[in-house]
DNA sequence: TTGTATGCGTTATCAT
DNA sequence: ATGATAACGCATACAA
C-alpha cells in the first residue's frame, strides 16, 4: 500500500513537505534545532527544561500541529490511557448514563473510553474481551449473565477489570446496586399501604439484576405477610412491551391482585398502558411501582412510584475503582462496593394525592445515597 | 518503574516464565521453532505459509494465549481499526441507539469504537479531537453546535471524518435525519386535521436539528394556513422538565392553540404532563405531537403521534460511510446523505379514535426509508 | 515457503 | 539542561 521510504536519501526528504500521515516528533526537533529527547521532555513534563526551550518547544509544535502518536507513545510507556466498556444489549435510557459517568471521569483523568455493546451471547464477550490486549489498560465488564471465572479466562493476564452489577467474583473489584435492598423496600412500601395481594413482573431469567429485585420483592412481602404466592410474579424481559402483555395477564389474575411492581420503570410503563387500555384506575383500582426511576417517570399519569438509582454515579464509582487499580498495580486488593437506592413516592402507587402537577416528588430515602465529589 | 531486561542474557531469559507484561511475537517464535516473521504472517494470512507450519503457529499462540499487542500492530501500519465517536450531551434513548448502531457495523467490520461524551463547550471537543491522532482511523462527529471550519482546524490531518447530524459543511462526509421534512409533514398533518392554531415547543437555540425542525413547521403551517403567529412558538431545550414549562404557557396564550407540536418526543412528554395537571384533555382538548418516536411514546395516554426516525440506522449508516472512507484512501469523494423520516399517527393528535389499547400504530410514510441490509 | 533486518514514533537510559 | 540511542512489539521488503 504504502511505499517505504528510504532512509538513505535524507537530503530529497529534507525538502520534502509535511508527510500526509502527520507530523512526527523529529520535525518538530529540526524545526527548534533540538533532540527529540528534548521535545518529548517538554511534553512530559516530568524532566527539567529550560524555560526558555520550553516555550520554543511548544511554539513549534503548536504551529506544527504536532500531537503525539498515541500507539507510538504506548508502545514505550505500556499504557493506552484508554480503558475498555463491555456492555450487555441494554436498554435506552440506563446505557447513556452509565457512560456517561465512566467518561466524565475517564476524561477528567485523561482517558479515553472503548465501548462495546450490545453482546448476546458469551463467545462473541470472549472475542472482543481477547481484542483488548494492547488497546486498553484496564477494563469495565457489565455482563449480567457472564460468569467471572470466564471473564478470568479470557483477560489478557494482568488486565485490571470492574465488574458491574455482575455476579461478584473473587480476584476482581466489582460494583452494585443495591437491587434486592430497593425490591425489598418498595415491597414493604406496598405492603405498608395495606396491600396483600402485590403482582411482580420480573426481568429476564439469568439476569442477575433481575433476580436480585425478585429476590428482594419476595422478602419483602414475606416479611409484612407470610409468603407470596407464585402466580403473583408474571415474567417480563425488561422492555415495555413485556410490561404490557403482563400487566394484561395481571387482570386475568383471580383474585385479582390491587398492587403491581415491575423489575424496572420501562415495564411499568408498559404495564401502565395496559391497565388504562382495560380502564382500570391507577392507582385507585391498581396502585403501580417501578424500579430505576428513568426521567420519563415523573412524567407519566400518574407519576411512577419507583425505586431510584443513580446510574451516573454508578459509572462514574466503576471508573474510579479501575483508576485505583491501574494505580495500585500488582499491590491493589480487590473490593466490592454496593450502592444504595432510594424510595421514590410518587401517585402511582396511591400514597399520595395529587398535588398540583404531582410533578415534585417527595423522597423517602432508605439509605442515604453516597455523595459524588463534582 | 519497570526494570528494563538485558537483552543480553538470552540463556537466563528462555528459562524465565512469560513476562507478567504479556507474551509477545517472539515468544510464540521460540516456542515453535520459526522466525517471528512466519509468526506475523499466520496471523496476518496475506502471505503464503505451509498449511503445517500454519496449524502449529495457531496452537502455540493459543496455548501461551497470545494476542498480537495493538499498539505495535498501529505503529507500522498506519492504522489502529479504532473509530472515533464525538457525541453532544444528549437525551437518553438516542445516545444508545447511536453507539448501537455503529458498534453493531464497526464490530462486523474489525473495528473499535472509542467514545467520547457530553461535550459542552467547543474547545473541549476540540481537545479530544486533537487527542485523536495515533488513537484512531477516524471519526464519526456529532455535534449540533460546531462548526466544520473548527472540526477541520483541530482534526489530525488526513483523519477522515463523518459528521451526523451537523451543519454539513464541504470537505466532510455527512448524513443527517429529514428534519426539515419530518416537521413540515407534522404541521401538515395537524392542519389537516383542522388545527388553525398550533404552538411548537423548540429545541436549544443554535442546535441545527432543532432550528430545522422548527423551519418544517413553520413552513408546513405557512403552506396550510398562512404565515404562523410568532407567538405559537415556545422555547424548550428538548428535556422533559423544559416541555413541561412550556406546555404550561401554551395553555395561557389567548387564543388558545388547539394543537401542540413539540420538537421532540421528550418535551411532548412533559408537555402531556402538564396538559394532564391542568384537566386539559388530550386529544380532546388539546392536540399533541412529538418528534424521534422514542420506544415509550406508544406507551404514553393517550399514544403520542410523533415523527420515526430510525436512530440505529443513522449510526450504521455514518459508520458505513465512514468505512467507505477509509478504504476509498485519498481518492474518496464527499457526499451528503439525508435519512427520511416517517409519521406515526396514534391518538394524541385526535385523528385516531382509541382502538384496543392504541398501540399498534399505522404508519403513513411520508417517504420510504432506506433499508438497512443486515 | 521461511529467515534477516529495518523502521514505525515515542519514551527512557545513558552520557555529556 | 540537553543529546544520542536503545528499546517497545510488530509487519514488511528483501534475501535465501
Amino acid at each position: 500500500m504504502r511505499a517505504y521510504r528510504a532512509t538513505t536519501a535524507p537530503e530529497a526528504e529534507r525538502t520534502l513537505p509535511a508527510r500526509r500521515e502527520g507530523v512526527t516528533i523529529r520535525e518538530v526537533a529540526r524545526a527548534t534545532g533540538l533532540s527529540v529527547a528534548t521535545i518529548s521532555r517538554v511534553l512530559n513534563g516530568k524532566s527539567a527544561v529550560r524555560e526558555e526551550t520550553r516555550k520554543k518547544v511548544l511554539a513549534a509544535a503548536a504551529r506544527l500541529r504536532w500531537v503525539p502518536h498515541g500507539a507510538a507513545r504506548s508502545l514505550n510507556t505500556k499504557e493506552t490511557r484508554n480503558v475498555g466498556v463491555l456492555l450487555p444489549d441494554i436498554y435506552g435510557e440506563f446505557f447513556s448514563e452509565i457512560i456517561r459517568g465512566i467518561d466524565l471521569i475517564a476524561r477528567r483523568r485523561g482517558f479515553h473510553v472503548l465501548v462495546s455493546s450490545s453482546h448476546s451471547d458469551r463467545s462473541e464477550t470472549e472475542d472482543v474481551l481477547r481484542a483488548l490486549r494492547g488497546r486498553v489498560d484496564g477494563v469495565i465488564v457489565m455482563s449480567p449473565t457472564i460468569a467471572a471465572r470466564d471473564l478470568r479466562d479470557n483477560l489478557p493476564e494482568g488486565l485490571p477489570a470492574v465488574l458491574l452489577n455482575c455476579i461478584a467474583g473473587k480476584g476482581f473489584d466489582s460494583i452494585s446496586i443495591d437491587n434486592y435492598g430497593g425490591a425489598y423496600a418498595m415491597a414493604r412500601h406496598l405492603s405498608g399501604l395495606g396491600h396483600r395481594r402485590v403482582a411482580f413482573i420480573a426481568g429476564p431469567p439469568g439476569n442477575h439484576d433481575a433476580e436480585e429485585r425478585r429476590r428482594g420483592f419476595r422478602d419483602g412481602l414475606r416479611t409484612s405477610w407470610g409468603t407470596p404466592r407464585g402466580e403473583w410474579e408474571v415474567e417480563g424481559d425488561f422492555g415495555e412491551e413485556s410490561g404490557f402483555r403482563a400487566g394484561k395477564e395481571i387482570l386475568c389474575l383471580s383474585p385479582r391482585p390491587t398492587a403491581v411492581f415491575a423489575a424496572n420503570d420501562a415495564m411499568a410503563i408498559g404495564c401502565l398502558s395496559a391497565l388504562q387500555g382495560a380502564g382500570v384506575e391507577v392507582p385507585d383500582q391498581m396502585a403501580l411501582a417501578g424500579f430505576d426511576d428513568i426521567p420519563i417517570s415523573r412524567f407519566t399519569a400518574p407519576p411512577l412510584t419507583s425505586v431510584r438509582v443513580s446510574i451516573g454515579e454508578l459509572g462514574a464509582r466503576a471508573m474510579e475503582r479501575l483508576l485505583t487499580a491501574l494505580a495500585d498495580g500488582a499491590g491493589h486488593t480487590h473490593q466490592h462496593e454496593t450502592l444504595t437506592t432510594s424510595l421514590v413516592v410518587r401517585e402511582s402507587c396511591g400514597a399520595r394525592r395529587a398535588p398540583g402537577a404531582g410533578r415534585s416528588p417527595r423522597r423517602k430515602t432508605t439509605r442515604s445515597i453516597q455523595e459524588e465529589k463534582r
